[in-house]
DNA sequence: GCCAACGTTGGC
DNA sequence: GCCAACGTTGGC
């Protein structure tokens, strides 16, 4: 089991979408690094929902329901996808400010590579992240 | 709205 | 294959 980071703005695609859509496809990736990050994930692995811009917390978690497969919408066909399902919210959402308060989140790939979209996060990360938002 | 970081593009 | 120019992302 494996924990990755998924970023997207609240204005192009929120949580709450995500709640009401149950399962969504994570199209419009465009960057090889984090292609290559969606490429290894696994079903059921744990997938943190990041609203970036604004927000700039940690909402929820999300599951990997299907594994990466080519990206309609990429008409290079370059870019894959993956769905993910079976939103969770956050009892608390954790901010960006707090992560890089924490002693043990603030090495996160994501804080370090701010333009990152996807990223892995250790299990450690996981474990502290997930008790920090009561969904431990 | 600004700006730093950084990925991508294209000329050579 | 290098590197300058450019565009985009995202925090502040």
């Amino acid at each position: 089991m494996a924990y990755w980071l998924i970023k997207s703005e609240p204005d192009a695609y929120s949580f709450a979408q995500m709640q009401k859509d149950k399962k969504t496809g994570w199209t419009g990736v465009r960057n090889y690094q984090a292609a290559n990050n969606l490429k290894a994930m696994q079903l059921s692995d744990v997938c943190f929902f990041y609203h970036s811009n604004e927000g700039k917390e940690i909402v929820g978690t999300v599951e990997v329901n299907r594994t990466y497969h080519p990206d309609p919408t990429d008409e290079t066909g370059k870019f894959g996808m993956v769905e993910v399902k079976n939103p969770k919210a956050a009892k608390t959402p954790l901010t960006l400010a707090a992560i890089k308060d924490h002693a043990t989140l603030k090495n996160m790939a994501f804080v370090k590579q701010s333009r990152l979209s996807v990223s892995p996060v250790s299990a450690a990360e996981a474990k502290t992240i997930l008790k920090l938002c009561g969904l431990a």
